[in-house]
DNA sequence: ATGGCATTATGCTAATGA
């Protein structure tokens, strides 16, 4: 089973790179963030017609998420949560979903959520975006007690450790490294959250899932590691590998972030 | 040094992202 997460960066320029990679890759769940499209816009025919279950929550011009399920091994997607009661507001961040296998396998709870930017240490956005993680962190509390068997996948925002950047140095207490953000990453881990690239690949270096458009960021690998796939105690034995797709970044207008992936063994 | 690049919208400039 193939977890992902990816950051589009609008699915209206980038639908034909997504139809390519379901091709190519093949998820079995895929969670999307900053889709930046109004329901009315969403494209579900053609992802419908790419083979998958889809469900769905956007607003203009920002955010918006999305969850990609395998219609041949899912039933329809159940229990979908958009966003929480307790988040400061009501942007299009977050999307929970329980896959329910054809096969009779137990069922998956699936989390994908789009954590704030927070634009700069000390700001009005970053403030929010620390009350969004402490909230998230609540909420998937709750979850882990009625789903032992979870998974979070998203744009973190947050570059977890020093090894997920490309220059610590001058990143160090910036925006996406600060110690409050990374702190509330580690809420995540304390809640028995995994990491999955680094269970598998615990000190690989330069292993980045964004990189700017500017200063040909990307051909220099200049970038930071803020997309994950995380993985309750559950499902950790069950991990057998897991990755950053840089293929969709070298094409033509691509996103500035890649797909990033687990694949788990079945239950 | 606050730009550089990309996307969106009460559009041709401004806000946002990371």
């Amino acid at each position: 089973m193939r977890l992902a997460s990816w950051n589009v960066n609008s699915l209206k320029v980038r639908l034909p790179h997504l139809l390519d990679w379901l091709d190519e890759a093949k998820p079995d769940l895929l969670g999307l963030q900053e889709t930046k499209l109004v329901d009315e816009k969403f494209p579900r025919e053609a992802i419908e017609s790419a083979g998958y279950h889809v469900a769905f929550a956007g607003q203009p011009t920002y955010n918006g998420v999305a969850v990609l399920a395998r219609a041949d091994r899912f039933a329809p997607l159940d229990a979908c949560v958009v966003n929480d009661p307790s988040l400061p507001d009501d942007q299009k961040r977050l999307l929970a979903v329980t896959a329910t296998p054809l096969d009779g396998g137990p069922s998956l709870r699936f989390i994908n959520a789009y954590m704030p930017n927070g634009s700069a240490v000390g700001s009005e956005k970053y403030a929010y975006k620390l009350a969004w993680l402490a909230a998230l962190r609540d909420r998937l509390a709750a979850e882990l007690e009625q789903h032992a068997r979870l998974a979070l996948v998203g744009d973190f925002n947050i570059a977890p450790e020093d090894i997920d950047v490309h220059d610590p140095a001058a990143w160090q207490g910036q925006i996406l490294c600060s110690e409050p953000e990374r702190a509330a990453f580690q809420a995540f881990v304390a809640l028995g959250l995994h990491d999955s690239l680094r269970l598998v690949h615990p000190s690989a270096e330069g292993a980045f899932s964004w990189w700017d458009y500017r200063q040909a960021g990307f051909r220099r690998n200049l970038g930071l590691r803020i997309d994950l796939v995380m993985i309750s105690s559950a499902l950790q034995s069950a991990v057998l590998d897991a990755g950053i797709d840089k293929g969709p970044r070298k094409r033509e207008q691509p996103s500035d972030h890649a797909p990033v992936w687990a694949d788990l063994r079945d239950a």
